[in-house]
DNA sequence: ACCGTCGGTTAAGAAATCGTAAAGGAAGCG
DNA sequence: CGCTTCCTTTACGATTTCTTAACCGACGGT
């Protein structure tokens, strides 16, 4: 289990380094905002340790960043017990909210439940279906194993209805849960992306088999 | 969905039982560990809330015990605000951890988010009726396992129809329930759904054996 | 049998829905 | 700051679906 540790203040990262290494983590830290996203990148860590307060871009910023591709759990840290940030945080999907000075047993073990939660076997992680391959870890598609170059809404969507297969959702369902709860976007936005994913993994566009539309109601995913 | 409730406290194991029955969630209550034990190997319940002050064995022997073998969601309730207690129970492997008083209302959140997590699917909605399979959750009407092609209203006038088996509907009552409370169109339109519905349904379109007419009152699903 | 009402049937026009392209804007990136 | 990518909105046309209206036969009461 890797573990990204960003915070600027040393004795904080070295305390938590050394705690979590004797738990059996591989640990990284950075101790910039830009230096932790360019390690998250290179070593796609299951989980961030994210502290609020750090220069330049402030850890909104990077959490808002790394949400907008990857659901890796997020926990922050903060010397404010301040609420509005509590509420900012939650709100912008972190996973949970920790108060410096924070107990570190609490700590290893709401990292230990959010992971248990997060890769638990309830949630298969890699989708396969049919001549599609879908890792949302890697943040990779795959269609006859050639990568799709997909954005990342169209990654979002396509996970999403993959993983439902069958399932009929309304354009606002779909909006709800791939865009998030309070995206105030227009449902048509969602037939504009369905297309695009059509032009990539359909024979003919014009027969879909796999994202076929469910007149009245919203779209499916088939196979 | 089963709920395995285990609390030695009456005034509270009856409080959930009623909200949670009113949620549409079988219950099971026990007052001990053992009991508790034993009950969870007979109905294997979706998820647990358990207490942790229990006589003889405490909550946590339990919580052990079910996770050696099985994966499902426990839900930790305490009076104690124990730090302690909560890192406890976080490590061994609950979902969640809530002390008591606790707001009725935020466990069946709770309650819903884990299993929405964990099992992914509702309710079962489907609809069996002689060769007639009406599935809502993939949009998908079969006759004979060969998909019909239905409009959006005649899929929702025939599903409701055969939901309500044997019933008989006026048209202004199906208007209203299947067009919707405030939808002004003229009653003889219903007639036209159920011909075309008839048209694909019926063997003999002029002998109506499933859809039929109760002259003078409105139509019936007969099967 | 007769007559009034009710339901069956059909077709045409209206309305809703979806596909598609293209333009503008926002955000990331160097 | 300029470039690129991605996202959203919008408009128009094509198609499906819905509603209405009209006509006709069937049924039931007298």
């Amino acid at each position: 289990m890797k573990l990204l540790i960003i915070d600027d203040e040393p004795a904080i990262t070295e305390t938590l380094e050394a705690k979590f290494r004797k738990e059996g983590f591989s640990t990284f830290v950075a101790d910039s905002a830009e230096e932790g996203m360019r390690l998250f990148k290179r070593v796609k860590p299951d989980l961030i340790i994210l502290d609020i307060m750090l220069p330049n871009r402030s850890g909104f910023d990077l959490c808002r960043a790394v949400r907008k591709e990857f659901a890796t759990p997020i926990i922050f840290v903060s010397a404010r017990a301040d609420e509005g940030d509590r509420i900012k945080g939650l709100e912008m999907g972190a996973d949970d909210y920790v108060t410096k000075p924070f107990n570190m047993s609490e700590l290893v073990a709401r990292v230990k439940a959010i992971l248990r939660r997060s890769t638990g076997e309830p949630v298969q992680d890699i989708i396969e279906r049919g001549n599609l391959r879908i890792d949302p870890r890697t943040h990779l598609a795959q269609l006859d194993g050639e990568p799709m170059n997909l954005s990342p809404k169209e990654f979002a969507l396509l996970y999403f209805l993959a993983r439902n297969s069958g399932q009929v959702f309304t354009r606002e369902a779909l909006l709800d849960r791939v865009w998030g709860k309070d995206a105030y976007v227009s449902s048509r936005t969602v037939d504009v992306h369905i297309r695009w994913l059509r032009m990539r993994i359909e024979t003919d566009a014009n027969q879909p088999e796999r994202l076929v539309t469910v007149r009245g109601i919203g779209y499916k995913f088939v196979g």
